[in-house]
DNA sequence: ATGCAATTGCAAATCGTTTGCAAAAAGAAA
DNA sequence: TTTCTTTTTGCAAACGATTTGCAATTGCAT
């Protein structure tokens, strides 16, 4: 799963037919995720960012993050205690496994699980929008 | 599952085993955690309280839910978008389905997903200690 | 009733995130 | 290119939920 992204996505392209414009700032951010697989909070974004250009501020970090998210580019997480997390919304749909001592995040796919979650919104007369699986654990 | 709650948990026994004091702040908002099925929030709780007894603080509602959770006698939701909600530590495990038009929480319980999940957790090493499973949806 | 530690209410602090605003940059048009 | 208009930026201040320091109050064992 990680490891093994798809294809790296063409932020640039998707910004541009969002229809806002392609600065510096978006450029950078937009590459660190696009090259990353993953999971870091605004704060590590803003971090590696600094790095390429010492320039760019922490809100315009958040407020792109916002708007990759708004554009389904990139997916938030909001993983227990901690801040939220973003990772490409490339590859298939996955849940995650946190680890409690490390804070690491394993990813994690059952068709099983996914099936019985449409079955059970069905039985309740809904239609799932999204959906939220966390495991929190600890090595064994 | 909401309606049908075991009995009511005897909370002040609780906080008399966890050898902390018996006070009326608490003793009012025990009370409307042991008498309600819902997931109200802090400030709901604190509404509730603050008609039984208007001099309670909103600061005195973060610390006994603290207090309680800590004691394993209430389980806090984050859920998405909104602040922390709670609700009795009381029968089974289960889960919760949101609707996000109107934001109501429907419980429900699937003893074939908890299988998978700890199938998946037993397959990557790890013990599960706890885990959310959300689901976002609304009505068909 | 007394004494002291635990608890409270209040206000101020905290954390992650958002926002107003004036300055800077994008990019369409000329 | 230069000009022009609009969007975007960085900064600082505001934000919502929750936590905390502190002095006053309370619970409760003696
Ligand atoms: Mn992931
Ligand atoms: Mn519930
Ligand atoms: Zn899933
Ligand atoms: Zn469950």
């Amino acid at each position: 799963m990680a490891g093994k992204k798809n294809q790296k996505p063409d932020y640039e392209k998707m910004l541009r037919k969002a229809g806002v414009r392609i600065t510096r700032p978006r450029r950078v951010i937009v590459d660190i995720l696009a090259g990353t697989d993953d999971h870091p909070d605004a704060l590590e974004i803003f971090r590696r960012a600094s790095a390429v250009d010492p320039g760019i501020s922490l809100s315009t970090v958040y407020r792109t993050t916002k708007l990759l998210e708004g554009l389904g580019a990139i997916h938030r997480h909001a993983f227990e205690g901690g801040p939220s997390r973003f990772e490409q919304a490339q590859g298939e749909h996955h849940d995650h496994l946190i680890d409690l001592d490390t804070g690491d995040v394993i990813e994690f796919k059952s068709e099983r699980i996914e099936q019985l979650q449409n079955e059970i919104a069905e039985a309740l007369g809904y239609d799932i929008i999204h959906h939220r699986l966390e495991l929190y654990g600890r090595k064994r």
